[in-house]
DNA sequence: CGAGTAATTATGCAAGTGTATAATTTCTCC
DNA sequence: GGAGAAATTATACACTTGCATAATTACTCG
């Protein structure tokens, strides 16, 4: 029979870390960076406080390693769909601007942790480089989507407009995250999406809405 | 002969809240509201650390001060110029998406403020409350200005419409001004706000270049 | 000018913080 | 099945935190 009473359970380094990893996403969305203590991280992900050091060499590598867990996710979710996408350009670019509006990426914790996680950030050199290659690597991949779905429409476009397409756009749906997770109760399900699309061919001049139609 | 030895100089309640709730905002605004110590804050606007609970009862009396203070300085910087036109609506819109782009409301630490205060904001109802009053008035003020400029150009908007619209410019200004402010050296001075302007016409209908190009 | 009063400083405390180290427990492998 | 090693727990420590209270200091007003 099984040992009820034994202490704890030998799990693997890979399980561990992930374990704790979670736990520490958890209390950072909730209580911010310094509210997420050694003890409540361990408490949360039931271990005791001293496993943490065992696998993590501080507090502070816990966090950073956290945080790229974190981003990781994010743009995996943002891309996915609209690289699952193999017709057109604009069905891709429509599939990304629908992805990056409805959850799980659009989530009060999400923006909790993004929150919580810029004081770090600003200061700590490798999550500020993690920030910025995950924001280029958000608007080039968009870029690339817009670039590609007006020449489609017979209208290519110059790099300096390219770029001031991409900001534009990249900011509507980042503004649009934005508030669908700061004040979840105050958009029905999908009108940020629409209006994520309807923006977007504002500002390019493409037809999102027929696309999405199709689907 | 004026004493210079003397320990401290009295000042008037006013004027040490002011000082506390600036301290504090610095503090907040370096490394979160838990970072923000009652020694750092005493510190920072040199004082001893009990002379806080002399002012303000409690360490989050005073946050929920500082709050405040940063949203009415936000909200004042970024109505004043929109108010102070007294020319057409389209002329109040393009000023107001201006004001909103261009500092000191687009600056790092307006976004490191609002980072960090907002786990307390979801939190507390208190503050919770003021969030939403501000962001409530916010966007009907940007709305009322959209209305107003249709109609204007004669070609008035329906309800549903107009908050769609105003959806999406609010989303692409707080957007820009996430970005501008978290990467402050990746857009040159002025860029932020022709995007902007730029954004809004095309969402809008509106053209809020020829109006830029009068000042 | 001198006493009273409020502002300000000085000191102390209990709880919580990250981290270090020693003591246990579980599992693997021969 | 039992020794060895690694995972996990247990305990301790120095430091910081918010808050409370007592001791000073500066200014006001008769």
């Amino acid at each position: 029979m099984t040992d009820e009473r034994r202490k704890f359970k030998r799990e693997s380094a890979e399980a561990r870390k992930e374990a704790l990893i979670l736990a520490t996403l958890e209390l950072v969305a909730e209580n911010g960076v310094r509210g997420a203590t050694v003890r409540g991280i361990a408490e949360r992900a039931d271990v005791t406080q001293g496993l943490i050091r065992h696998y993590f060499s501080s507090k502070e590598e816990l966090i950073i390693a956290a945080y790229e867990h974190h981003m990781t996710a994010m743009t995996d979710q943002t891309f996915a769909p609209a690289a699952g996408v193999d017709g057109t350009a604009l069905a891709r670019l429509t599939a990304f601007v629908n992805a990056s509006l409805t959850p799980p990426v659009v989530d009060p914790r999400s923006i909790a942790l993004w929150a919580s996680f810029l004081n770090k950030v600003q200061q700590d050199p490798q999550m500020k480089a993690t920030h910025e290659r995950t924001y280029a690597y958000f608007r080039d991949f968009l870029e690339g989507l817009i670039a590609a779905a007006l020449e489609e429409a017979g209208r290519p476009a110059a790099p300096a407009r390219l770029r001031q397409l991409a900001i534009a756009c990249n900011a509507v749906i980042d503004g649009l995250w934005l508030e669908g997770g700061a004040l979840p109760d105050a958009f029905a399900p999908g009108e940020l999406a629409d209006i994520g699309r309807q923006s977007v061919a504002a500002i390019t001049g493409l037809n999102l809405e027929q696309e999405a139609e199709k689907t």
